[in-house]
DNA sequence: CAAAAAAGTTAGAAGACTCTAATTTATTTA
DNA sequence: TAAATAAATTAGAGTCTTCTAACTTTTTTG
């Protein structure tokens, strides 16, 4: 059992490791700026979470984490993500005020919450920033940016932008109910015009390969692409 | 600011003048068994709540909850009581299982977070325990436990028991859906026979004056009665 | 490569919450 | 009412997380 300070620990170990795109270690200044403690405090939990073996580090070496402290942190992760899906589709949180709240619900400790939450949600892979949610068993995909025309059939993933800002096109997306942050998923693709059939907030709509082309979504990585 | 211990302290002391039905004071040993600490911690947390001015008490004295510290307490035992809500009727929480999550969830510090999650569930006035939720004035009113016969067209409350236990009256309710911590509201009182016509899950059913008089309700108790 | 800068650590202390053991005050009862 | 019992408090200590100030190690750079 974890205490909340330990938790964010892990968890701003875990986002130094996935941002830095490097190997995955990090040092006491950068993770202390992270947590907005000084570095001596960050020295002093770094001893407790190597005694725990969640962390390999030695001093005035690099710090990452152990694989059980990875899960953790992957956990703790998915637990915010869901979170602040329930946010902003539940309750009507805007996007940017989604973070801070789930900072806080991210550290209730409950394996039935968590679970009843991602079924009541609909089992989500997306959060409202077009994150990843990561699996309950700690696997955390990677992001994939593209246009929708690219989306095969049967996947859902998330308007995050267009590439034709013209009026008339923003007219149109409004029009159809497409806008940041949407959850999109491909129904059908028509090989004839390549245009496709989509379900956007329960309803279906037809896109040509046009506008198909000029919207830019996000969708878990998957093996086709 | 408050930490989690400090509300938990007001919250046992707001328990403990509801229970006690007496004058609202209460002991050194009665709280510490409540919050499982030994008393000799009670009294260090009593001393600091005093200099906050949340309680009232003297060395060697009675404690009673302040104006200001019953009011915590109350937005407090608020929180609590909507998400136990949320969590039986969104997540498919037993009603035994609510609680020791909600005494994680009630301390998470966001008034949006309570509003918006009010709204979510309806503006609810009963938690699955049939207990009241309080306001979000900080008002707490009673609850009247009676029988369905006499509540009144337009109130909502909810099946707590029943008074006839007969094998054919449970399978009566259990054929029109009712059943403990059910919600129902009246919709029509039919002078002429006594009969209601009362809403249980969104559905419409009418039910007998003697159907109604044995099945036992709690309400917040108003006015009229 | 040696001095300067940056990064990291240690030591000592503080606040929050808790404990045990000993003591004091209040209440009960014989 | 005085002794026994119950209730409450104080003193001293331990854990957790944090800090500041001083010190050590590593890295950078002229």
């Amino acid at each position: 059992m974890l205490t909340h300070t330990e938790e964010n620990y892990l968890k701003e170990l875990l986002h130094l490791s996935l941002d830095a795109s490097g190997n995955g270690e990090t040092g006491t200044n950068a993770l202390a700026v992270r947590l907005g403690v000084k570095p001596a405090t960050v020295t002093d939990m770094l001893k407790k979470l190597k005694e725990k073996k969640l962390i390999s580090y030695e001093r005035y070496g690099k710090i990452s984490l152990s694989a059980e402290g990875k899960m953790r942190a992957i956990l703790i992760l998915r637990k915010h993500r869901l979170w602040e899906t329930f946010l902003y589709e539940k309750l009507e949180f805007s996007w940017d005020e989604v973070h801070a709240v789930a900072e806080q619900l991210e550290h209730i400790q409950s394996e039935k919450l968590v679970a009843h939450l991602d079924k009541f949600l609909g089992y989500p892979t997306l959060d409202p920033h077009g994150d990843i949610i990561p699996t309950a068993e700690g696997e955390l995909a990677e992001a994939s940016r593209r246009s929708l025309a690219e989306e095969i059939e049967g996947h859902s993933c998330m308007m995050v932008g267009l590439k034709d800002s013209s009026s008339e096109f923003l007219q149109y997306m409004d029009r159809i109910g497409l806008s940041l942050r949407t959850r999109i998923k491909v129904i059908t693709r028509f090989a004839y015009d390549d245009s496709m059939e989509i379900e956007v907030s329960g309803r279906r709509i037809q896109v040509s390969p046009k506008v198909a082309d000029n919207v830019v979504v996000v969708c878990k990585k998957c093996q086709q692409f």
